[in-house]
RNA sequence: GGCCCAUUGGUCAAGCGGUUAAGACGCGGCCCUCUCAAGGCCGAAUCAUGGGUUCGAUUCCCGUAUGGGUCACCA
């Protein structure tokens, strides 16, 4: 019936749906995996939230033993970046986000259901848009951008819902002959869809995470195919979920509203609609007020920014596994050292409402996720950290890797953990004033606490200086500082101090105090031992020297 | 504004008609301890609100308020 101005607007479309449907065969995979995909647009920004879909949409097919593919949306060539497709890759690549499909670097795709990049799926999507047009589902509009602003305004005018409807459907009325002799005549036009929709009825559906929701039909004659030949998102979605064989859309909750649009066009292209999964949205505390976590006013919504501030990946991982599913926290503690791959993820478990980001409970995360690595780890991935973002530090990691390796295994060991790590960039602070060349070079200002008295401090040192021997055990290297306190009138034990003040100066941690801020100028440090150990009688008597 | 979604401590949240309303982060205190971090113990702090339904509502229903999303030839 409208096979003529069909075959007038794609005059160059020979293949027909039939043929796509035999190109594209269902996948053949075990029951219940999962097929779904991550659909950016290539801007290269790795939104925080697109990490958190990604993670669990990646997760969920691989648990499923199903398949996860990267779709590239670059149908608005306004929105393109230079390498966008690889900085994606590579930007997900470092939180354990990997791809079955899709395309692998800017020249190069792999699967058997491509070209997984739209602006190479031009034919098909016209394909089926000449299939609409002739089975009348679909039709040319000639309305132009000013046409369209004006009878918004009259509809916002009326306050009457706006858009292209009923009889602001202006096109939709138009005969076929009328159609044909404008294309004929050169004017432009875009496709619209002629949607059926009754905004009196309710569709419902489904959300694996949301439940049963209900929206009144579509009715709006939404755009398919843009001037430039490129259809827009929305029938893009219908048409790759289908041909890719998706068996769960899973994206963010901003696109819920548009359901009702997506099920009418998986309705009318006859193709069998997938399962729905809108995940929440992201939130970021404004001053007491919420909002979606925003690409503009807030750098840690970039996934780019954990890296750059020294926070492993796979702390944010599991931060974000964390407000994907509380119960993660519960598993994490029982298995500190799992991968979190063996986690399964319950998607009924996600909490519907945004969860508002918060970077104190994921620098706790990450204290705890460091607290696991091996000494040679944190050195590996600090090191790695620093030559990207603190050169000096980096040099001198470098320049001493033993001795830095040592310090970083201090009470890494057996059951108590030092957990005083939850960043890379803290490693300047617990590393630098163990470095000669850092500490012999600058002046300092002591932090004694309870014994100021220089001449005080000095006598303790130097009988210090006389006993100490590297050699000592632990036992035997403490029991010399007790001689050190009985000697010059301090108690043995705190204890005992406590117990009886008026018969001593103070006790053993307050000459431990002394020797430990001699040292290294400062009163928290990790254990004097393992510390005066790593760095030997000789400079321990350097250090001492300088105050 | 229309439509949709949500609402348990400051934050993440368990709960799914009867509970002293879990737990984690953060905060405060104590203990442990050579300091700090950690760890242990204790504490302050929560069911937005008004109606129903019910013997009984945090839980079910309706309204209100608040917050969020969405209404493009952007995705």
């Amino acid at each position: 019936m409208s096979k003529e101005l069909a075959d007038i607007i794609f005059p160059n479309i020979t293949k027909t749906v039939e043929d796509y449907e035999k190109i594209y065969p269902k996948r053949n995979l075990p029951e219940g995996a999962v097929v779904t995909r991550f659909a950016p647009s290539p801007t290269g920004f790795v939104h925080i939230g697109s990490l958190f879909t990604a993670t669990f949409a990646s997760r969920f097919a691989r648990q499923t033993n199903g398949i996860y593919y990267l779709r590239i949306e670059d149908t608005d060539s306004k929105r393109e970046v230079d390498n966008g497709i690889e900085l994606i890759i590579n930007g997900l690549k470092v939180f354990d986000v990997k791809f079955d499909e899709g395309p692998v670097d800017e020249n190069n795709q792999e699967g058997a259901y491509g070209p997984y990049i739209q602006s190479q799926r031009k034919e098909i999507y016209q394909t089926y848009a000449k299939s609409l047009i002739e089975k009348g589902l679909a039709y040319p509009c000639f309305c132009t951008p000013e046409d369209l602003d004006k009878t918004r305004e009259k509809q916002e005018k009326l306050k009457i819902r706006p858009g292209y409807y009923g009889e602001y459907a202006k096109c939709r009325m138009m005969s076929e002959s009328q159609m044909i002799e404008r294309i004929k005549n050169g004017e432009n036009y875009i496709i619209r869809l002629k949607s059926p929709g009754n905004p009196n009825k309710k569709v419902r559906y489904t959300d694996l995470i949301r439940g049963m929701i209900e929206f009144p039909e579509h009715d709006q004659d939404i755009v398919i195919i843009k001037s430039d030949g490129l259809p827009t998102y929305h029938f893009a979605h219908a048409i790759d979920d289908h041909l890719m064989r998706t068996t769960h859309v899973i994206r963010g909750e901003e696109w819920l509203s548009s359901v009702p649009l997506h099920l009418q066009l998986f309705d009318m292209l006859g193709f069998e609609t997938p399962i729905y999964v809108h995940m929440p949205t992201i939130m970021k505390d404004d001053n007491g007020s919420k909002r979606k976590i925003s690409k503009r006013k807030d750098p840690e919504a970039a996934a780019s920014y954990y890296k750059e501030n020294g926070i492993p990946s796979d702390a944010v991982t599991d931060y974000l596994l964390n407000i994907l599913n509380s119960n993660y926290e519960i598993w994490r503690k029982e298995n500190p050292k799992t991968p979190s791959t063996e986690f399964k993820i319950d998607p009924a478990k996600i909490n519907v409402s945004g969860a508002m980001f918060d970077l104190v409970k994921l620098a706790d995360v990450s204290k705890n996720t460091i607290s696991n690595y091996t000494a040679e780890r944190v050195y590996e991935e600090g090191l790695e950290w620093a030559k990207m973002y603190d050169h000096e530090l980096a040099k001198l990691m470098e320049q001493h890797k033993d001795f830095t390796i040592g310090i970083l295994n201090i009470e890494r060991t057996g059951t108590k953990i030092r957990k005083d790590i939850s960043k890379w960039s803290d490693l300047r602070e617990n590393l630098e004033y163990l470095y000669d060349e850092v500490y012999l070079n600058k002046e300092h200002e002591y932090e004694w606490q309870s014994i100021t008295d220089k001449e005080e401090i000095k006598k303790i040192i130097e009988e210090y200086v006389n006993v100490y021997d590297e050699n000592d055990d632990k036992d035997t290297w403490f029991n010399k500082i007790k001689d050190v306190c009985e000697k010059y009138g301090y108690a043995r034990e705190v204890k005992e101090y406590k117990k009886n003040p008026e018969n001593y100066k103070g006790h053993v941690g307050d000459v431990s105090t002394v020797i430990r801020v001699a040292l290294t100028s400062r009163r928290n440090t990790p254990d004097l031992y393992e510390i005066l150990k790593l760095l030997g009688k000789e400079r321990m008597k350097i250090r001492f020297s300088l105050i």
